[in-house]
DNA sequence: CCAAATCTGATGTACGTAAATCAAAATTTG
DNA sequence: CAAATTTTGATTTACGTACATCAGATTTGG
């Protein structure tokens, strides 16, 4: 059996009250009893039992996740997925509210993270946009011991007590190795399309690819970066102008959301050539895409995961426990046409 | 707020001990007042607190998780996820032993399933050789309403609760393709090296395998399977042996486990030929072969996933409860040099 | 219609922890 | 050394549920 509170007063000889005061960081216990206390709790192996503390503190977890408000399927399903989340709150004894910010908005960012730094609750997530006087505030929020999470995209130097999203720059090597090898050796141009520069996500898939393309596939040359800003419409104009202008193109890499527009531009411009294409994010559209053959792999993160490992990881941290490394590591997921969920 | 047993009492006109008794399923209630009772529980929306009601019955939940006694790293892995959630047993109140049987014996199987049955644990995990008696070994015990997942090979035609495994004709198909596009239309011969055809996840494998490149690469052939039986030292020998009396080899899917001596007749027999190789299961030695290059892709499914999936979903059973489906799926991982975690 | 059987209500205790109150003890201060 | 202050102990209530007991009410069978 599991050692209580009450093994814990035994032990240390002293009383429940006392312990309840050392456990809660109530005042008044002496240092010298405080430290029995606390050598009975590391002796005993004592750990709170959450389930139950929970219940007398009647606690629930206010927690804030902060999105971008992005027109894009990805953004949509990561909405889907905390509303989801919400919908289990009751469940979970957590309380949920989202806030839609502009996207790649500094200062629109700061401004809420400030605000919440007022109401101060249980924890926060948040999609970052990578920009100093963000990491300044979140750092703020830090040190004022309110748990942070990045979600999707993170911050740099900051702070933050844990990042639910994946490996940026693996992802963009990743992206590269698939389209190289599927390649197998032709020689020709790469068109890259991405959201903004703006958001470190995508300057560190930009980064992996290109140092993977330039050490192991010396045949393949990377275009200029197309900025489609995420957004469908931009995002075809511009990789349609891309396609009629170079005849040298033979493969794409859109590491960005907003491939609706992508594959728009594909279908019409380029149906006599055989391009090898690689993007990010499953949606109804790239699988679509997947499925007919003008996308060849898909890269991806499980925003349901993301949010799921974010409300874990805060509630952990708002409760001083540990995680499970393990299964906190947001996963690569890649999708070829046959291993599609 | 949500609604507890007092708000169900109040809604249906009726004592606590009645609502008591209609949750517990404890006799002495009249039909109409039962039925009373259920419409007010829809009604308000009740779901009971799992963990209230734990603490109330302190209940632990005393699972079993049988596992084939097989020399392999991927067996070693499931192994210590296993010991790794015993040593978390105290805080998810789980009481867990592992029983280790001969592995492709389905007479061990069903002796050591037909012993779970009198002593009725609150859920079996089991990876299951596929044969008719495990089934019905395992059908009996659901129907007993012992709550069973098959864990990493299933079972065909059987009534378990849930599978917490990858889709292997999935893996297989993926597998194929990778291979197939790696190779870029070259033409010769697959070397495909299995454990047994006696266990479901090879199988099916194979069959994904060979149905993507019958149809989409017909330059390739397969050659007749080579069964390693998961063991490192057989698998060398005859991976070595085919490696120098078939010089049209040009790739190698390895579908089961027993990687070790695979590479080690690689590096022996091929260092002039360059395969292309593409195998399952990451551990220390695929990984270190990831990296050198002798191997070029890796199938993985996480041993850690499903070994808490599998508890996750046993305990949603034994307390009668829904799982999130998506958070269940035990997806297919793909590693490149680029993105092992 | 009455006794027996069945059903229902009222109540109390328990689980492990939180939080509060008040009394008692120990310590510090003047 | 006494008074003031701080520290500690003892006790109670609460969270939402489980489970047991006993009394009272209702239904059923003869």
């Amino acid at each position: 059996m599991r050692p209580t509170v009450h093994d814990i007063a035994a032990a240390a000889g002293v009383s429940l009250a006392t312990v309840d005061r050392v456990l809660n960081r109530r005042p008044g216990v002496r240092h010298v009893t405080r430290e029995k206390v606390e050598n009975a709790i590391r002796e005993i192996g004592y750990v709170r039992d959450v389930a139950a503390a929970n219940l007398a503190k009647g606690r629930t977890y206010p927690f804030v996740f902060i999105l971008p408000a992005s027109d894009n399927s990805f953004m949509h399903g990561l909405n889907d997925e905390v509303r989801a989340a919400i919908a289990r709150s009751s469940v979970e004894r957590t309380t949920i509210r989202t806030l839609e910010v502009p996207a790649f908005d500094p200062a629109a960012l700061v401004k809420v993270l400030n605000e919440l730094g007022e109401e101060r609750p249980a924890g926060i997530a948040l999609v970052a946009t990578d920009a100093p006087e963000v990491r300044d505030a979140v750092d703020r929020l830090v040190k004022d011991g309110i748990p942070v999470v990045t979600l999707v995209s993170d911050l740099t130097g900051s702070q933050r007590h844990h990042y639910a999203g994946v490996d940026n720059i693996a992802a963009g090597r990743t992206a590269a190795r698939l389209l190289g090898r599927f390649l197998g050796g032709a020689k020709g141009e790469i068109a890259v399309l991405a959201g903004s520069m703006l958001v470190r996500d995508h300057r560190e898939r930009l980064e992996g690819f290109a140092a993977v393309i330039a050490a192991e596939f010396p045949s393949l040359s990377i275009l200029p970066v197309i900025e489609g800003r995420d957004d469908p419409e931009t995002a075809h104009m511009l990789v349609a102008d891309a396609l009629s202008k170079k005849s040298g193109i033979i493969g794409v890499y859109s590491l960005g959301a907003g491939n609706r527009g992508l594959i728009r531009a594909l279908k019409e411009k380029a149906v006599d050539r055989s391009l090898t294409v690689v993007a990010h994010e499953l949606t109804a559209h790239t699988r679509a895409a997947l499925l007919d053959g003008t996308i060849d792999a898909i890269l991806n993160q499980d925003a349901g995961h993301e949010v799921r490992s974010a409300i874990r990881v805060l509630k952990a941290k708002a409760d001083g426990l540990a995680v499970i490394d393990a299964q906190e590591r947001i996963r690569l997921d890649i999708f070829l046409k046959d291993n599609l969920p």
